[in-house]
DNA sequence: ATGAAAGCGCTAACAG
DNA sequence: CTGTTAGCGCTTTCAT
C-alpha cells in the first residue's frame, strides 16, 4: 500500500496538518519541522492521493477537452497546443471526440460523466448551433471555441474569420488575380466558419469592384482532402475561366492542389492557390501552401489561462468574446507578387 | 449543490446502500422499491460522484495516455483510435505528451502525480531504450508501444516492423526496381523503428540477391517532412542512381517525394515511393502514396483491451508481445507492376 | 432484501 | 506555529 499523510506524520513525529502544511507550501511553519516532514516524505517515497484531495476540496485538477475527430490536422495541432498549455499551469487533460458532424454527441458531452472529473471543459462543436444556445448554460466553467454559436453565456475564444477570409482574397487580388473560386463552401448556411470566410471573400471582391460570381463557388461539406478535390473538379468542369482559388482551410487546398495538377493547371502560374488554417504540414506540400494563420496557438492559451481563471474564481467577470489576430504565411502556391 | 445518495435514499424512503445496489445493478433489490428508487433519482436529477467513488473503490475509470506529440500524424490517428476504443468500453483518457526527443521526459511520465488518476497507462515513448527497461517496472497496469523496448516487463502491442518493410522493398522488386534508396535511416542505431525496417529493407536485398549499397542509405533522425526532403536530397547529390525510394515513414515520404519533384524526377516513372505508417493522408498527396499500413487500428484496440483487462483483473498471465498484421495499401506512388 | 456504520485520504475550521 | 476534529460522497462489510 501507498504511504499516507498518516503515516508521514507519524515518522515525522507531527499531526498530519503539519505535513498537509507542508505539502501546500503553507507558510507557519518552523524549518526545522519542514524539514523534518520532508525526509519523512522521501523516506516513504509519499505522494498525495490525488483523489482524496479531489474529494474534500471540490477540484479535480483536470478539464476536459472535447474536439470532434483527433484525425483532423487542425484539432490534433490546436489539441497539441492546448494539453501544453495545460500542463504549463499544472492542469491534466482529458480529452475526448465528440466525432464529425454529430450533434447530439456535442450536445452529450456537455452533462457527460466525465464531466464529474474535471473541473472546467474547453469544448470545440463542428456541428451546434445558434438554437443550442441553451444547452451551454451548464453549471461548470466553459469556454467555447469555434464559430457556430455566438453570443452565448460562455467565454468564447476564436479567430477573425472573416477579417482572415477578406485579408485572404485581398492578398490574391493585390497579387493580380481577379476572377477567384473557392472551395469547401456550405450553401444556404449563414453560419458557422465557411459561411464567415465566404463573407470575407466577398467583402474583398465588392471593396475591389470585382463581382461575384456564384460559379466559382465550389461545393463542399466535409473539409477533408479528398472533398478538397472534389470541389475543385466541380468547379473546373463548370467551365468558367479562374485564376485562384481561395480555399476554405488547408486540407481542403491540399485536395484542390491536386485536382488541378490533374486538370494540367500550374500553381501558381496558371492558378494560384491560397488556404487558411496555418497547418503545419502547408509548409511542406508541394507546392508549399500560402495560408492565413488565424491565430492557433494564441487560442490554445488563452483557452486554457480563460478556463483556469474560471476554475480558480480569479475572474469572474461577465463572460467574453476573445478573438486572436491572424497573419499571411506567404509560400509558392500564391507569390505575394 | 448536486444531490447525493443520502437525498435520494431520503426521498425514495430507503437506505443508501440500497440506492447504491440500483445504481450498480446489484441483483437482489426488489423490484418495486427498485421502482422507487428510479424515481428518485430522476427527480432529483442525482449523478453519482465519481472522485468518491474513485476513493472508495480504489478505481477512477480513467486510463493515461502518453505518446510525443499529437502534431505528428501517426500520434494523432493512434490517439484518436485509442481514445475511441477506450470511450467504447467506458473508459476516460487523460493525455499527455512527452515531447519529441525528450528521454527524461518519458521517465517522469511514468510516476508523475497524473499516476495517481488514471487506473493504468499506455505509453509510447520514442527515445528510451532497452537501458530504461527497470523504469518500466511500476507499480500499476502499464502498456508498451512502440519499438523502443522489447522484453520488457509489461504487455507490449506493436507492428511487425521488420516484416512490414521487407514487404515493402520486395513490392518495388517485384514491380522490377532494383536501386532503392531509404530516407530517414538512423546511423550506427541498433534498436527502434529506424533500425529494424531497414533491417527488413536489407533481408529482401539479400534475398533478391542485391547488393547493398551504403550510399543509398539516406540518414535522418527527426522524421518530419523536412528531414524527408533533406535526406532526399542528400541522397541524390551523391549521384548515385537509383529507380525507387522505401521511405522509413509516410512523413517523410511526402516530403522526399517534395524533393524529387523539385530535382526533376518523375514519380513513379523515374523513381517509385513507398511508405510506411499507413496515414490517412497517404490518399490524397500528389501523388497518393503507396504505404505499409502497420495495423494502427488493431495495436489502439488490442493496447486499450489488454490495459482495460489488467485493470480489472480478468487477465493475470504473464506480459505478453501482441503484434499486429500490416498490409500494403497500392496507390500512384508505386504501382505494382 | 435492506439497514447501520465504518472509513477510503485528504483539507479546512477551529483551537490552543 | 501546530494539533484535533469533522466531514467530502461513496462502497463495503456486517447485521438483521
Amino acid at each position: 500500500m501507498a504511504a499516507t499523510l498518516h503515516d508521514v506524520a507519524r515518522l515525522a513525529g507531527v499531526s498530519i496538518k503539519t505535513v498537509s502544511n507542508v505539502i501546500n507550501d503553507f507558510p507557519h511553519v518552523r524549518d526545522s519541522t519542514r524539514e523534518r516532514v520532508r525526509l519523512a516524505i522521501a523516506e516513504l517515497d509519499y505522494t498525495p492521493n490525488l483523489t482524496a484531495r479531489s474529494l474534500r476540496s471540490g477540484r479535480t485538477g483536470a478539464i476536459g477537452l472535447a474536439v470532434p475527430d483527433l484525425a483532423l490536422a487542425y484539432f490534433a495541432e490546436l489539441s497539441a497546443a492546448i494539453i501544453a498549455a495545460a500542463e504549463s499551469l499544472g492542469l491534466s487533460v482529458v480529452i475526448e471526440q465528440t466525432g464529425a458532424r454529430d450533434r447530439d454527441h456535442e450536445i452529450s458531452v456537455l452533462s457527460n460523466a466525465r464531466r464529474k472529473m474535471t473541473d472546467g471543459l474547453i469544448f470545440s462543436p463542428l456541428e451546434m448551433g445558434p438554437e443550442d444556445v441553451a444547452h451551454l448554460e451548464v453549471g461548470y466553467p466553459l469556454v467555447l471555441l469555434g464559430e457556430r454559436i455566438f453570443d452565448g453565456p460562455t467565454d468564447h475564444v476564436t479567430m477573425r474569420n472573416t477579417e482572415g477570409a477578406r485579408a485572404a482574397t485581398e492578398y490574391l487580388i493585390r497579387s493580380g488575380r481577379r476572377r477567384i473560386a473557392v472551395v469547401g463552401a456550405h450553401e444556404d448556411e449563414t453560419i458557422g466558419s465557411s459561411a464567415l470566410r465566404v463573407r470575407g471573400y466577398r467583402e474583398a471582391l465588392d471593396a475591389h469592384g470585382i463581382e461575384f460570381d456564384p460559379r466559382l463557388l465550389g461545393p463542399s461539406i466535409e473539409w477533408h482532402r479528398a472533398n478538397g478535390a472534389v470541389s475543385m473538379t466541380e468547379v473546373i468542369a463548370r467551365g468558367v475561366p479562374f485564376d485562384a482559388v481561395f480555399a476554405l482551410n488547408d486540407t481542403l487546398a491540399f485536395g484542390a492542389m491536386r485536382a488541378l495538377q490533374e486538370a494540367g493547371l500550374r500553381i501558381p502560374d496558371d492558378v494560384a492557390v491560397i488556404g487558411f488554417d496555418g497547418l503545419d504540414e502547408a509548409r511542406f506540400s508541394i507546392p508549399s501552401l500560402t495560408t492565413v494563420d488565424p491565430g492557433r496557438d494564441w487560442i490554445a492559451r488563452t483557452a486554457v489561462e480563460t478556463l483556469a481563471a474560471r476554475i480558480s474564481g480569479a475572474d469572474t467577470s461577465p463572460p467574453r468574446l476573445k478573438l486572436a489576430d491572424f497573419t499571411i504565411l506567404e509560400r509558392e502556391s500564391a507569390p505575394a507578387r
